[in-house]
DNA sequence: CGTCTTTTTAACCAATTGGTTAAATTTTTG
DNA sequence: CAAAAATTTAACCAATTGGTTAAAAAGACG
């Protein structure tokens, strides 16, 4: 293979973004992409490098081997996540403005990074133990999602959105939030629609699911209460 | 390893309804168990044969090699699934009956064989055009998908249904299907349930997904109409 | 220029793995 | 019982792959 040859290939690679990163850097963002592309077996070491446009030594000199790499690819996919969520959950607000900020701030993530949901809930399934553990190390404190859905239970009694099962709602929420991402070849063909249309109907996601969702759980507020 | 520990561990993996089916049959089953488990790069043909209760040499014997072995465990996914849902979709039926109908039916299959969106949604991922071109020849005449969106707009122009992108409708629709069952491992955690109480959660499903749906999207019939 | 770091080249190794083969053994069946 | 089919055993091979090594080359920098 001829030098320009070469080049051609590197070129369509990489994203001129990344033209000036750190060979670290071009490492982990390579090997993110043939990690989700071909899962952690399926992936290789030698097409990390090609993906980088760097050489198999120079991976090697730089991250001790394919396990460790694969585990900072996993928990960078949480690093910004764990604590928005943890924030959000957290904080003060009714059930319904914590649902539409966790729908904000979940979409905004995934559709710069859709990859992820695929490549985070398939190693989930795999290994939930070792995915936990390095979870909750991430987590400032406990978990607030029991006092959230005490909080579903509390709204619900006072008659502030119909009463359901708590853990339906959330399973909802989510559920419609994160599927469209891991779905899209299949929802594709449904809904007859190419790449660039599905794209754009993301995008519109957010007012769509909380129209959606309202319609589903928000009573109409008694004028006189 | 003695014998008796190897009869253990046979009977250990073995499912009681499978010890008097024929070996193919028990190839293919385990074969499936371990490509979800692993995935089709991480799965190992020992580790087939092995949760098969046979040997190597029978496995080659029987099946041609890992990828067609893979091939017939992966249409076998969708044997059962695709007819279903074509009649759903192209019979008569409005637009919530058909709703209701597909929630029903693909329920029942993923409560029997809970690993499978995984699975498919993985390769579908991996290798969209193989799957398409392998899932066509089984779709009896053209995709009803199209009559189907809309019949939904039909619906809303008649006020039947509330207005809404009935692409949205429909990705919601199967996300709440289908969703829980690739989320499990997250969703248990910010439940806070374990297996079996999510297994019962699953049960209740159907009605908790259509009484939702029909919140969001079924307006008020008007007596007088 | 000389030094230090980064990167490449290229050969190599050990382990794993998909797949084969042929003969022996067991089970089925007529 | 005898032939046929199903299954096992065990050894083997070629290809792939993760990982190593050591020396050379290229860049960065004072």
């Amino acid at each position: 293979m001829s030098n320009v040859h070469l080049l051609t290939i590197w070129l369509n690679v990489m994203s001129t973004k990344e033209l000036d990163l750190s060979s670290k850097e071009k490492i982990l963002n390579a090997a993110r992409r043939v990690f989700i592309r071909n899962g952690s077996s399926g992936a290789r070491m030698q097409e990390i490098a090609d993906e980088a446009g760097i050489n198999k030594a120079l991976l090697h000199y730089y991250f001790k081997n394919k396990e460790g790499l694969f585990e900072l690819v996993f928990n960078d996919a949480f690093s910004e996540f764990i604590p928005k969520i943890h924030s959000i959950f957290s904080g003060d607000g009714s059930v319904m403005e914590k649902i539409e900020r966790y729908v904000e701030t979940h979409l905004d993530l995934l559709i710069k990074k859709p990859d992820l949901p695929m490549f985070v809930l398939n190693e989930m399934q795999r290994e939930p133990e070792r995915f936990f553990s390095g979870i909750l190390s991430k987590m400032p404190g406990a978990p607030p999602f029991e006092f959230f859905l005490k909080q579903i239970e509390e709204e619900m009694k006072g008659g502030k959105i119909r009463t359901m099962n708590p853990r339906d709602l959330w399973m909802n929420v989510m559920s419609m939030t994160v599927f469209p991402f891991i779905g899209e070849p299949m929802l594709k063909k449904f809904l007859i629609i190419n790449s660039e249309e599905y794209r754009i109907l993301l995008t519109k996601r957010k007012e769509s699911i909380m129209i959606f969702i309202k319609q589903a759980v928000l009573l109409p507020t008694p004028n006189n209460a």
